[in-house]
DNA sequence: TGTTGTGAATCTCTTCACAGCT
DNA sequence: AGCTGTGAAGAGATTCACAACA
């Protein structure tokens, strides 16, 4: 167990890290922390703090060895076994998601769908094979799934996060339009897809028209 | 005539007016801030702060009258004239976008998507109209929409942004696992899942005693 | 010189606590 | 009695600013 973790200092580690494979992909071995603020749209003073967590690595002269630091990061985020991920739901959301995160990282690998429409199970979606509801639980145990992403319709959500929790999952990641309860041994993540939309809304609306015309500095 | 508005204070605030339509739907006709607390999880004193904003309508013997409630919310969040939406790039997250939101709230619609895929153009998905990525300046400004939801590959992701904006967008919601870039006068939120699930799968570790080795079968 | 790592200051958000109302 | 609305306190997150260093 580590000491007190910033929740949003989780988030962006994630980005940096991703940052710093792609700039290892372009071959550059070196990078300072102002460069990562800039990509990533944060501050040299905010990303210096956040890698406080995965232990300094910085060199005052040539900044951070890219190749170092995504180690370092790996090994603050990265569970050593790796970790198991289901989809539940396969409507458009969930098809999206079983696409998007296919052979996205080797150490958090999504290895099962589950939809309660017999017409979409026992079929394979980008070598994720889907199963039907009925045998969430036991296939859960079997493959030692510890993430579920939630992508059923609101009125379902909540019993099928029970039947998730049951099984032994400890991470839900949420997308329909209601809050999920949890036992507190549960970590619970809504990805409100309404709720976003309606706050770009408002402060498009803000910003857009009869804003003051920002001085940026 | 409103002050500084706390970022997170409007997501709050829709998602306790999706709340109130739910129990106004069920003939709920008062409520409590303590109740809105407890089903949306956040605390009474929160809830009854965020309410500041639109205007305090509370009763002390009653609570809050729902439908009184969800006009002060519309009024706070909603353009009078309401807004209108782009979805931008229709693979499967963004066919899930236009489905989800089809129909939902008309203050806030989606009228248009855009694809630069020729099979995908010139076809209604749940009455909104495809366009080719080639009209999206004309559409954009004839359908005066000021909201994009940017759901395109990362390559073209800030592209794609900058025609948005460049025709008159304000408010962008992406998709795609970047940060974009955009000129003060809009306003840009980053949904990004791949961050989203590796802090769920991190939290999940620390919270669940997850070092179990299963008993195994 | 220019950068990292970090205590201290600042800014933002949440919770407390209670006056005033019904 | 029980609730709302809100000033004030508290917690949390970000930014500042600078010592140490190459």
């Amino acid at each position: 167990m580590q000491q007190r973790v910033a929740e949003q200092t989780i988030g962006r580690l994630s980005l940096y890290r991703r940052l710093l494979e792609r700039l290892l992909d372009e071959n550059k071995r070196r990078v300072f922390s102002h460069e990562i603020a800039e990509i990533t749209g944060f501050t040299a003073a905010q990303v210096r703090r956040d890698l406080m967590g995965p232990g300094p690595s910085g060199n005052s002269r040539h900044g951070y060895d890219v190749g170092e630091l995504i180690q370092a990061i790996d090994d603050y985020l990265d569970h050593p076994g790796g970790q198991r991920v289901a989809v539940i739901g396969i409507g458009n959301l969930g098809r999206a998601l079983v696409a998007f995160f296919s052979g996205r990282r080797p150490n958090l690998s999504v290895v099962a769908g589950f939809d309660s429409d017999p017409q979409r199970v026992n079929r394979e979606i980008n070598g994720c094979r889907i199963y039907p509801m009925e045998s969430l639980s036991e296939v859960v145990v079997d493959q030692n799934i510890s993430v579920a992403m939630i992508a059923v319709p609101a009125a379902n959500a909540q019993s099928v996060a029970k039947l998730c929790v049951e099984a032994g999952v400890s991470g839900l990641l949420n997308f329909a339009p209601v809050h999920l309860r949890a036992p507190a041994s549960v970590y619970v993540s809504d990805v409100d897809l309404a709720m976003s939309l309606e706050k770009v809304a408002f402060f498009a609306r803000q910003k857009g028209n009869n804003g003051k015309p920002s001085s940026h500095s």
